[in-house]
RNA sequence: GCCGAAGUGGCGGAACUGGUAGACGCGCCGGAUUCAAAAUCCGGUUCUGGCAACAGAGUGGGAGUUCGAUUCUCCCCUUCGGCACCA
């Protein structure tokens, strides 16, 4: 409730003064920050988004005297180490020291107005040319003594540091740009370690590492490390500065001129100020009948709403007209999800216990904002005792954006109209690309414009209902899990939700056809022949890589087309093998198992058709049988030089000496050795072999 | 500019810990079935040469490490995402 809309952060420190109980994302920034550390599970983009976010920097706050007097211009710098390079002094245009002189000099005013205009316009903002006036004023370098001009400028931000810095053209990027322009000394003070040559009149050197102070009087020598320490040392022993964190996180409101969303149960009094609702009178409930007038909050125009009787001491006080933003709510819904039906208060224990958040799904537009909002409001409540975990998400997925096909005309003054990729027969070239394609209604060529996302104005969403209602639930699902790993964008083409809805319908087909041959028998793992253990072997062996796929690596997509390959290896089984029912029976359970959480519906009849009881959804993840992984013979590749020459079959417990002989008997790999000298011969079991020659 | 992710057939993607590049699907080509079409089924499908067996090339470009690199290292290019004067 800090801060209205419009106002500018920055001086929001300056203008309000905010209640020591205020509870602020700037406290919790350190933990913030370190506590990324413990989020392994999440993705590093988002991690390290969120850690420039925050954006934590160690520095050094100092006070320069101005050498007319008054109070001294206090800078906040990282580089201490640089000091002696400082020649001049730059402050923000909402400085105080720049507000000060502006009222005396209209040419400083009119500058300071300008840069505020022009930092209005964010596309400006990027190509803007770096500015300045001098201030008339000097300051003191508090360690060589010199004196400095003092300049506003416009690419020094009030909202960060003091709003004051101490420019060191030679090792800073702006800095140096500012001075070139203005023609301001450049002046060198540190140099690389090795000794190498650099020229800092032509470009700044600004590295940390491998560096050594130098022209810095007693501190000249130096490495980094210590010339912070020894400088900032010596100020705080001073009293003339201090060592500082800076964050770049910024705090902000929560309050919003809404007449709707969530009620900030706070009554103002004049005697008693602020006084939160009692909690027998909540919820708070709007009213309903406002009239939005495009001025002030409406709510504040409800005037029987707005006068409630101070809770405290009973005079007449006025209710709180904002209303709580959306994220507010967004940011600790997951933990009031584990007890919706508490009406005493806001949690209880079953928080704790279901929190964190065990697997947390979200675009990736959100890794940012959301995210960390989520993050301190846990934390809040972890110090009210409310849950006892120090972060809300132990693992986090960030999906993809939906792409589609875009169709356009464009129309006699160059418009362009957009067509929907349902409505679009598309048309591809001799390579198979789609390069046009023939709107349905009319008959007649519209162009292609490539996949992007879903939008509105490219007319290219596709509403997954008119999908659902054309081949159904599960086949969409299994569209949308098979066509990309979640992370990734996901391309949606009707040929892709065709070749699932194929899929399903040839699943279908084999339980069926499957189930009138005869009834379940018993399967003996020991009485099968090779075609029927080679089949099972598959079965388990895609039974332990969906396991993992589904899992461990969430690559849904990998899973499903290990299904469809061993649907694929029943089917040549079953053309040819007479017999085997129960090990078909076997593969065809494990497929219909591994689809149950993607495909149920069409899971649960299948589950049903091949003679078994219960709903598909409530078994077990079937056990993987590591003996029907084991082989009698293993094919290894036979290289030659590192290029594939040939394949062997050895038992699979066959000896070194016995695979490289078999490798050296096969005929093409002899073509390739014959009368040459083996020089190395490498053999990685179960995978291949190597000869050198 | 800085930070992060990625670049593989006609397309989406696979190859998880340095070990068979292109699984699976789409599309395309050929065939079966059909009066015909749809649907379905069978076969083929990285490129080049060859009837074939096979050979050569090949994972954005260039170097390197290794018996062996899509995977590791360095440099460069491109695309996407984030931040953007943070002292």
């Amino acid at each position: 409730v800090i801060e209205g809309r419009g106002w500018r952060s920055g001086a929001l420190v300056e203008q309000r003064e905010i209640p020591q109980w205020f509870l602020k994302i700037s406290d919790y920034a350190d933990e913030l920050l370190n506590d990324l550390d413990k989020l392994q599970e999440w993705p590093e983009a988002v991690r390290t988004m969120q850690r420039n976010w925050i954006g934590r920097s160690e520095g050094v706050e100092v006070d320069f005297d101005l050498a007319t007097g008054g109070t001294p211009l206090r800078i906040y710098t990282t580089r201490p180490d640089t000091i002696f390079g400082a020649t001049f002094m730059a402050v923000a245009v909402e400085h105080p020291l720049a507000l000060e002189i502006s009222r005396n000099d209209p040419r400083i005013a009119e500058f300071c107005a300008e840069c505020r205009k022009g930092g209005a316009s964010a596309a400006e903002l990027e190509t803007a040319e770096k500015t300045g006036m001098p201030l008339g004023v000097e300051a003191i370098n508090p360690l060589s003594g010199e004196r400095i001009p003092v300049y506003v400028a416009n690419f020094v931000l009030m909202s960060y540091g003091t709003g004051a810095i101490m420019s060191v053209p030679a090792h800073d990027e702006r800095d140096h740009a500012f001075a070139v322009k203005y023609g301001l000394p450049i002046r060198q003070v540190i140099a690389p370690a090795d000794g190498s040559e650099i020229n800092v009149q032509a470009q700044p050197w600004t590295s940390k590492q491998d560096m050594v102070t130098v022209n810095s009087g007693a501190y000249s020598g130096l490495s980094f490390a210590e010339a912070f320490d020894r400088i900032a040392d010596g100020f705080e022993a001073q009293g003339r500065g201090r060592r500082r964190v800076n964050f770049r996180l910024r705090d902000w409101g929560v309050s919003r001129q809404r007449y709707w969303g969530c009620p900030i149960p706070v009554i103002y009094c004049d005697s008693c100020g602020p006084v939160p609702v009692p909690e027998a009178d909540l919820p708070v409930v709007l009213p309903e009948d406002v009239s939005v007038t495009g001025g002030a909050s409406p709510l504040q125009a409800m005037q029987d709403w707005v006068h409630v009787p101070c809770p405290g001491c009973g005079e007449p006080a006025r209710r709180e007209t904002d209303t709580f933003d959306t994220f507010f709510e967004s940011s600790w819904y997951y933990a009031r999800f584990a007890c919706p039906d508490q009406d005493a208060s806001m949690l209880d224990s079953r928080a704790s216990y279901w929190t964190p958040v065990d697997q947390y799904v979200g675009g990736i537009e959100h890794a940012i904002l959301h995210l960390l909002y989520a993050r301190f409001f846990h934390k809040l409540m972890r110090d009210e005792g409310l849950v006892d975990s120090d972060e809300p998400f132990r693992r986090l997925l960030t999906q993809g954006m939906v792409l589609a096909d875009c169709f356009y005309r464009t129309d006699a003054d160059g418009g362009q109209a957009w067509y929907s990729p349902l409505e679009v027969e598309s048309r591809r070239d001799a390579q198979g690309r789609i390069s046009g394609g023939v709107l349905l209604s009319d008959g007649q060529p519209v162009n292609y414009g490539g996949m992007s996302k879903m939008s509105k104005s490219r007319n290219n969403g596709i509403d997954p209902q008119v999908m659902i209602d054309r081949y159904g639930a599960d086949t969409v699902r299994l569209f949308i899990m098979f066509a990309a790993p979640p992370e990734q964008t996901l391309e949606f083409s009707e040929s892709g939700v065709e070749g699932a809805y194929r899929f399903l319908k040839r699943l279908w087909k084999q339980v069926h056809d499957h189930v009138q041959v005869g009834s379940v028998d018993d399967l003996n793992p020991d009485g099968l022949s090779v075609p029927q253990q080679d089949l099972r072997r598959k079965a388990h062996e895609t039974l332990h890589k969906a396991g993992d796929d589904i899992g461990r690596r969430a690559t849904f997509n990998t899973a499903i087309a290990a299904a469809m390959e061993l649907l694929n290896a029943i089917q040549k089984f079953a053309a040819g093998e007479a017999g085997g029912r129960a090990v078909v029976q076997e593969a065809l359970e494990i497929i219909v198992l591994i689809l149950a959480p993607i495909t149920p519906h069409v899971g649960h009849a299948l589950w049903q058709a091949l003679g078994r009881p219960g709903a598909v959804v409530d078994q077990a993840w079937p056990a993987v049988d590591e003996s029907a992984l084991a082989r009698e013979s293993v094919e290894l590749v036979v290289q030659v030089n590192g290029k594939l020459r040939g394949r062997i079959s050895v038992s699979a417990s066959a000896q070194r000496d016995q695979v490289l002989a078999a490798a050296l008997a096969e005929p093409n790999v002899q073509r390739f050795v014959d009368g040459r000298e083996l020089r190395k011969q490498i053999v990685v079991p179960g995978k291949l072999v190597n000869l050198v020659v």
